[in-house]
RNA sequence: GGCAGAUUGCCCGAGCGGCCAAUGGGAGCGGACUGUAAAUCCGUCGCGAAAGCUUCGAAGGUUCGAAUCCUUCAUCUGCCA
């Protein structure tokens, strides 16, 4: 299968090469004939989040390019902990390790096709490493590292004063030892991660050379940081989480529609599949109507339906006209009303026990922490039963609060709401 | 193995026997302004309606009273073997 000849250069316009082997020789090698390559997944929690989305999508544009993917979860590396900033990490058991695969695995698939030419292929470095004896490996693959050299990796250097264990800082040889079996049994020449990989990646690129004089590639995806730098896609919750049990299909979209103005064109290069053209012009639509907000609209679209399907998108779409929009809560259709509710995030109390006060129902929805946190908004304004704002702690819904039968609309905040219902 | 230092709330970081639920900054949250944006300004930020209760690595102890003193333990850092 022929790769098309502009993928480079369309990955470099969207901003999705921070750092790269010599891209003159990927670039014949593309040009050479079919490529295939391997991006990894570590499981490190149940669910993969936005910084994984980079490189799931770019596995995608690689695939549609022509190339042929090998996604690979992290059974083995996943044992052991890639060395982070923050410190050492907490060993998970294999059991644990072993659920996470599965799960990262299965939100993987869908965004690869395992069919034609250059279909997908999932592989788990746990099958090529469970049997390695240690003499193996320290033959094998430890004498191709040069300590001085691993020393000098900056994740390294940024663990040396706080510390590391021998297992972290082995993380780079299972990791490299990953690619040259690829490249051995596979033909994978190229591999590809996120910018905190790049030690790993090019670790691979030298193993290959080193062992067996072969040729290989690597590119490094930009970590996408907030304009203060800050780490991005992190909310209230913690991550954003791709999985809908632990982010709310509605919440990840309500993430992407509030982007900075100032981000939405990155974001839309990175995250979704629109045409240079189209995305310009939503650049250029940013600057003249920025409170139209078109550009945003458009990638949470994209996005939530990459990640979540169309019909889930439609539903959350029209959830959020209905809560957001400028009209009475009391004139919309009950359907449209409990659907855009339960989206949002919804609870529920018992009729037979009495409607609880706005402090209880803030907190059963979610919305306050605590009856503290809950006495805390109302006083400073922030509380909203049915869009109107509610000043009384000690308040208690009527029978004419009720919309749609037996919602009650409770808001905190500009953008925070939640329903609760009598049953 | 020896010596020295560190461990405070989501994060950073003051406090060094009572005035400490604990200064300050950041993040977060609410309000104003807007466009479900940014910036800015204001407020808020352990639990509890309150009395009060539980917090300052862990467990004990001294004291009328401890985050602050003592003992042991754990973890980390540095120096010496």
């Amino acid at each position: 299968m022929s790769t098309h000849p502009d993928l480079l250069d369309d990955l470099e316009w969207r901003g999705l090469i921070a750092h790269s082997t010599d891209l003159d020789a990927l670039r014949s090698a593309l040009a050479a004939g079919s490529v295939k390559f391997y991006v990894g997944f570590d499981p490190t929690a149940p669910s993969l989040h936005m910084g994984n989305l980079v490189q799931i999508l770019t596995a995608k544009r690689l695939q549609e390019a022509g190339l042929t993917p090998y996604a690979l979860v992290g059974g083995a590396t996943g044992m052991i902990g890639d060395p982070r900033d923050s410190g050492e990490r907490t060993l998970n058991s294999l059991d644990t390790v072993q659920e996470w695969v599965e799960r990262v695995r299965r939100q993987i698939e869908p965004f690869l096709s395992f069919e034609g030419e250059n279909a997908a292929t999932m592989v788990n470095n746990y099958e090529w490493t469970e049997s390695l004896s240690v003499i193996d490996f320290l033959r094998d693959i430890g004498k191709h590292f040069p300590v001085n050299r691993m020393l000098a990796r900056e994740t390294v250097k940024r663990r040396l004063e706080s510390g590391i264990s021998y297992t972290e800082f082995s993380y780079v040889l299972l990791q490299s030892m990953d690619f040259l079996n690829l490249y051995r049994t596979h033909g994978v020449t190229l591999q590809f991660g996120g910018s905190d990989q790049w030690g790993n990646l090019t670790g691979g690129v030298d193993l290959i050379r080193r062992a067996d004089g072969g040729t290989a590639h690597a590119f490094a995806t930009p970590l996408i940081t907030k304009p203060d730098g800050t780490k991005y896609g992190k909310t209230e919750g913690g991550a954003l989480w791709l999985d809908p049990e632990m982010m709310s299909p509605y919440a990840f979209f309500q993430f992407w529609l509030n982007v900075e103005d100032e981000k939405v064109g990155e974001l839309l290069r990175v995250f979704t599949f629109l045409s240079r053209d189209e995305i310009e012009g939503l650049e250029a639509e940013t600057s003249e109507k920025p409170w139209l907000r078109a550009a945003q609209k458009r990638l949470a679209e994209e996005v939530t339906t990459l990640v979540h399907g169309a019909a889930e998108t439609e539903r959350i779409k029209a959830a959020s006209a209905a809560l957001f929009g400028s009209g009475d809560l009391h004139e919309l259709s009950g359907s449209t009303l409990a659907s855009a509710l339960s989206e949002a995030g919804g609870s529920s109390f018992s009729r037979s026990e009495g409607t609880p006060d706005i402090v209880a129902l803030l907190v059963l929805a979610g919305l306050a922490k605590s009856n503290g946190d809950a006495r805390r908004t109302i006083k400073e304004g922030g509380a909203y039963l049915n869009n109107q704002r509610v000043e009384d702690p000690e308040y208690v819904p009527t029978d004419a609060d009720f919309v749609a039968g037996d919602w009650l609309v409770l808001r905190k905040g500009k953008k925070n709401f939640a329903g609760v219902q009598a049953v």
